[in-house]
DNA sequence: CTGAACTTTCAGAAGTTACTGAAAGTTTAA
DNA sequence: TTAAACTTTCAGTAACTTCTGAAAGTTCAG
């Protein structure tokens, strides 16, 4: 199906994609060879593609009395599954880019042979790590108080307008 | 460099991220011979990269007088290419996705054999769309009052408590 | 122990994506 | 026109990723 393309711009490849959408949408825990017939898939890529989901911890296993196949079922709920591919990814992607950012502005502390690229670098670190703070605030909200800080959407603007009103302009640096 | 690694995850190869990367470092338009030799890649490539950087409208190009190259530069700021590399990706993936939920969702209307599958999916499809529309949101802000929310941080929570507090109960709706 | 019921591993095959470079296409100056 | 100075295209190849399935590993009941 779709799921699994989607996928692909997660981290991780089709087989494993298709995996756990049909882990998500099966009410009960599935084992391996259900998974592979279904999909239509060999059972050593099964079984890789289910140790690639334990390393991401979006799966837990489950055994049935008088069976000795492993079942599986995803490991919490989808926000915790967005939750826990956000950590993953910022953990293998976003952090090697900012420390690499920091290590070349730290090593071209005085060197001025190329000012721009160095202030280009910068701007991209802060940037990045502004947002990633954001981030990390947001997730720490949990499932309930985010949404609800996202249906409020527009509100929250109107509060930063208030702000600005009654604060002055602190906050508006940079125009461009 | 590392940045072309970085680029494979938002959606364009290697090559791409490398030439955007220079692009972005340097302060003058660099032509596709030079780019080409900087990263030892060939001329074919380099003009099959250009392509794919002016699909995402992520280049501009500037002639010289007296010379026939075309020299690239990249087009806007920091936050616009995060914002148009967000609206291509959204355009690509995300949109999708959330168009064959929805067939699904219609088409199953009153097809009770697989309630779990479709509550499910209804989940995801909901988390999904509530998330993109506060992008929105957010994105039509403009980098100044999108700083600033964001440096706010969890200024904003505190607003989201004192609202709760002051209306009663009405968004702690779906608690788990 | 033994062997049946499983799961995991991994070498090689298949499939996919990216790159090269020669050829074709485009533009402009003379 | 012509030809020089470029850019684009694309068939073939190289590099990488994923998948298969047979073999090895693990667990457990008898």
């Amino acid at each position: 199906m779709h799921f699994g393309e989607m996928g692909s711009r997660w981290g991780f490849n089709r087989t494993v994609g298709q995996i756990y959408a049909l882990l998500v949408l099966s009410e009960t825990p599935v084992n391996a060879n259900t998974l592979g017939e279904t999909l239509g898939v060999s059972r050593g890529n099964v079984s890789m593609a289910i140790k690639e989901l334990q390393a991401w911890r979006l799966v837990k296993v489950q055994h049935y009395p008088g069976d000795r196949k492993e079942y599986y079922q995803p490991l919490g709920t989808i926000w915790d599954m967005a939750s826990t591919v956000f950590d993953e990814r910022r953990k293998r992607e976003v952090d090697p880019t900012l420390s690499l950012l920091r290590d070349i502005l730290m090593q071209a502390q005085d060197n001025h042979d190329d000012d721009y690229a160095l202030q280009q670098m910068r701007d991209i670190h802060d940037l990045l790590d502004m947002f990633m703070r954001w981030a990390d605030e947001l997730q720490s909200l949990g499932p309930d108080k985010l949404q609800a800080l996202m249906k409020l959407g527009s509100g929250a603007i109107k509060v930063l307008n208030l702000k600005d009103k009654l604060l002055g302009d602190k906050t508006e640096t940079d125009k461009q």
